[in-house]
Parts: structure tokens; sequence; C-alpha cells
DNA sequence: ACTAAATCATGAAAAAGTTTCACGGACAGG
DNA sequence: CCTGTCCGTGAAACTTTTTCATGATTTAGT
């Protein structure tokens, strides 16, 4: 009924102040317009304009008409401007879904910089999945998974972006704090603190204590790393976690980091995202940003 | 680029949940929708769905896309519904001129009735006109005016709406206060208060005055009727004005009206309106009313 | 595993719609 | 009272949209 079109015609009308010269603007003739116009006079029951010798005058409904156009046609284009940025790959949004709790903070660290970056793409940043976060990167719940643990699929791709080394914390009083690294039977005795995950899944056990054949004589959950660190510091138990972090944290708190064995324990952050999504722009740089940002 | 056209065809697979179902909701043929599509994606470079399977998924674009039809549509269906009415002379705004003081008091007791009956009319009430009453009916700065002296000309028609006398109102301690009527010469020594208009158009001179070759002793002017009864009621002068207007006041304030001559002077209120609308209904129905309205 | 039903894509043909062309009438200004 | 400018109109040329017929792919049920 009424179409974009209308409104163009309209609004260039009203702008150049006739049709010839509305028509040239619109790189059309004075009788395409006035043809276009008609045919829609026709459909809504009322004349648009009334012809006044050479002056066309708005009627009330033109006057709505003309309202409309000027509402609604830089909608469209603000949107059509967009789509293209979208298509391009210079805006979107990017929903990132986190399966490893420290992870965080080392996002944190990434997002700020991204964002000064890619002023037009959103980031949000997720944390639980009902199927895990592979199963939220197929289900498009999210564009970009961060995980220690790939678990390599086809249609994802995962890289390497951060190495890292997990440490063993504990408080300053404690009667390891002094030793440059700990084998798995000095924590028989001891309380270890993690975060409320599987055990098959906490490193700590498997590539720690399992090997060894042995286990900390206690396990305490807990979901904050602030609460966790608080209570190493108390020296209520130990706990693994990122050098980075421990450090970070050690500036303020009676704590210390020790190696998980004599080789200690690497580890890597992985970036998981669809291989269809290999070609957007701004996830790319995402990937290659996180891989750039040094933890000095 | 993003017609109207292809709005429609998102929300309605927003809606119907596939092509075909869709389609059949907007009367076309599922390949018309799939070619429509097609051709707008091609135009912003980016594809709308992902097609998996038999379920189609929204893009990022898409979403854009989904999103401003979701906004634009309702405001083109709701404009076009406006302007039907405004076709139908069921809406539309109805500017109202007045080039008579007292016209005002009147005009209220017409317009409540009447936004009662047409509430998708818009009264607007005007006063001040450059080029008189008559330009701005002309200059389509008002559709309506309100005048006790029509001026007949080409294009425009007079109604008479409203008969009423002219009385003159004086304070109840003049010396003429009991009169039924009064002579010109009985006010050569009075002050007269009148609207500050040019003494061609008040009546009280062309048609009581003049004719007697005679004036009042002097000659004030005063915006507003309040004040000039106050100073009427105060003994400072008097003043001519409509009857029912008078009567009105008379309650509350210490003024008699007496007749101005044996016979009175008998006026009428006209609305006048560009005989182009005349078919515009809510424009005949104001006549209409005002016309039907009594002073009791 | 295979069939049946449903879905979307595609190319060619038909239908519909838009635009131009050519011309005519109205009007404002010199 | 021309003259240039503007808008309207019908027919023809052109473009776009829609349909039709068909194919490819996927899902659900046997």
């Amino acid at each position: 009924m009424v179409e974009r079109h209308h409104l163009e015609i309209m609004r260039a009308v009203e702008r150049q102040g006739s049709l010839t010269a509305a028509a040239e603007q619109l790189h059309l003739t004075q009788s395409a317009l006035s043809h276009a116009i008609r045919k829609l006079e026709q459909q809504l029951g009322t004349s648009v304009w009334l012809r006044e010798g050479r002056q066309l005058r708005l009627t009330q409904a033109g006057h709505q008409l003309l309202a409309l156009a000027n509402r609604l046609l830089p909608q469209f284009e603000h949107a059509e401007m967009q789509i293209r940025q979208i298509a391009q790959g210079q805006r979107g949004s990017l929903r990132v879904g986190m399966e490893c709790h420290p992870c965080y903070q080392w996002l944190l660290k990434v997002v700020g910089p991204y964002l000064q970056q890619w002023p037009d793409v959103d980031v949000d940043v997720k944390r639980e999945f009902q199927f895990g976060g592979m199963g939220a990167l197929f289900g498009h719940d999210i564009d970009l998974l961060v995980t220690p643990d790939p678990l390599h699929k086809p249609g994802v791709r995962f890289e390497p972006v951060f190495d890292y080394e997990q440490v063993l914390v504990v408080s300053e009083n404690h009667s390891l704090a002094d030793e440059k690294w700990v084998e798995p039977h000095q924590l028989e005795k001891e309380t270890l603190i993690t975060y409320p995950v599987a055990v098959e899944r906490l490193d700590i056990f498997t590539r720690f204590f399992l090997p060894a054949h042995t286990a900390p004589a206690r396990h305490k959950t807990i979901e904050t790393t602030d609460i966790m660190l608080q209570m190493v510091a108390a020296g209520r138990g130990v706990s693994a976690l990122p050098r980075w972090l421990v450090d970070d944290y050690a500036r303020n708190m009676p704590i210390r980091a020790l190696k998980l064995g004599q080789q200690g324990m690497p580890k890597q952050i992985f970036l998981g995202f669809r291989e269809r999504d290999e070609a957007v722009d701004y996830l790319n740089a995402f990937v290659k940003l996180a891989r750039s940002i040094r933890w000095n």
C-alpha cells in the first residue's frame, strides 16, 4: 500500500518544492512521480496534495504521509547502513561463553582494548550452559568459547591464546610457604579448595594427584576467587590457580605461589568458534587480540 | 533497497515459522518470497537466514531486519488507518480563527460537545491574523472563521449560526439603569469602553452613534471582557456586548443590560469556510452543531 | 534403511507494475 | 499576450514480481 517509494517521493517533493525538481533528485521523470502518487491517492481514497496553480499544497493526509516519511526513512537508512556493516564484519554482537572460572579475570583484560578497537561490536559474556560450552556454540547461544580444555569436533576450531602456569596457593604462614615446589604426597593432610566443578575437569586432580595415586585429605568448593583466596590466606586450605591471578592478589594478601611438581603445571586458554564464522572480521580480531595480550 | 515488502516477509516468516506458511499468509507462493529475499540478500551483501536443514535461522543481519520490521510495520499500518479516516472526514484537525472578541465565550460552548462527538478531531483556536480572518482562511492558516461580519468572496461560504442581541451594559447605580432602552444622545456625556478594534468595525458606532450624528464623550479600549465589566460595574463607563454574555456576568456583578434603541440591535455570528472543504464531514458537523446550540 | 511428506532453491514464463515518452492544458511573469 | 515552467495523462517500453514446474535436502515414521 504505502511503500517506502512513496515516502521518498513525499520527502523529495517537500525538500525540492516541486515534482519536477524532486524527480530529478530521485533520478526519475516527473511523470513517474505523478503516476506513483496518483495511484497511491486512488488507493487511499484521498488526494495527497492540492494542485493550486503551479503550487502543490499538502492536504491533511499529505501531512500525515510526510510526517511518516520523516520518521521512517531515516530508520530505513540507518538500518541499511548497520546491516552493511554487519555484512562486512565491522559490526555485530559477540557472545562469549566461558567454561573456566578464573578465565573471567583474563577475559576482562582482553575485552577492554577490544571494545576500544571495535566500537560497533557489542560483547556479551555468558557463563551458564545447559548443554556445556560446545552445546552453546553449536546452538548459537554463544559465538566464542573460552576454555582450558578444547574438545575438538568438526565444525569448531580452537586457537590457543594464552599460556600460563597453574600454581598452588598457600598462606604465607604455611609450612610449605618457602618451598620452590610441592609434590603431591606433601598435600596428603591438606584441605584443597576448588571451584564447584566435576573432579574430572580439575587438572589438579587429573594431572597432579591421580598420577601419584594420592589425594588431599579434604576437598571444599567455593564459587568466587576472592573468598577462595581469603580462606587460603587464613590458612584454612590450599588452592590451585593461574600464576598471573595469584600474583595479582599477592600484592595485597599474605599468600604464596608454589610450583606444582618440579616442572610446574603449564596450561593454556583456548578460544573456540564455529568454522562458519571464520571469515567474521570482528571475531577474528578478538582471537588475534587475545593472543597478543601479555600478562606482565 | 529494503522495502516494506521485505519487512512484511520477515515478520510473516518469523510468525509462521516457515517460508511456505508465510507465503500462504501473504497470499503469495513460497517461490515469490524465496526470490524476494534472495534478491535483498544480494543487495545487502549478506544472507538473512541460514538454511539449516528445513529450519531457517536468522543471521545478525536478519535480526536487525526483523527488529526493523517490528518497529516500522505498525507505523505504516497506523498511518494508513489514520489517513483513511481523514479521507472519510472522520479525523482531522480543525483550526478555528476568531475575529470578534466575545465570540470566544460562545465558541467554548460549542467546542465542548463537539470534541465529544468527534474524538478524533483536534480543535485549535487562533486569534491573531496578519492578513485578517479572510486572509487566514485563504492562506490555509485556519479552516473555519468565526466572525460577526461576513465578507462574501468567491471560494468562501458563510453560515449564520447564532442570533443574539447586542446590548448596552451599565452599572446598577447608573442613572439609566432602570431604563428599558437608551437612545444615542443619552450617552453623549458617557465613557464608552470597547475592545481595541478599529472604530469602523464596532457596530455600536456604525449602527448606533453614527446614524444619530452623535458620539460618547470618551472612548477607552480594554482587552479582556472581565476587566471591561469590572470597569462598567464600578461606574467608570458603559459598554456594548452580547446579551447572553452580559446575562452570564450579571449573576455575580452589579450590572444591567439595556436595549440599544427601542428596537434593540440584533446581531449574528457567522462561520466561514472554504467552499473546497464543503464535503469535509467534521467541518460540516461543527457548523451544524454550532447552529443547534441554544443559549438558554 | 527406506519411504513419504515437507521444506527451500532455481530457472523460465507469465503477469503485474513502473518508467518513459510525447503531448496537452494551466498558470505566472515579463 | 506570449513564453517558459509546471503538472497530468495515455500508450509504449521496460523492469520487477510472481507463478509454475521441478529438483535437492531433510525429517519423521514405517
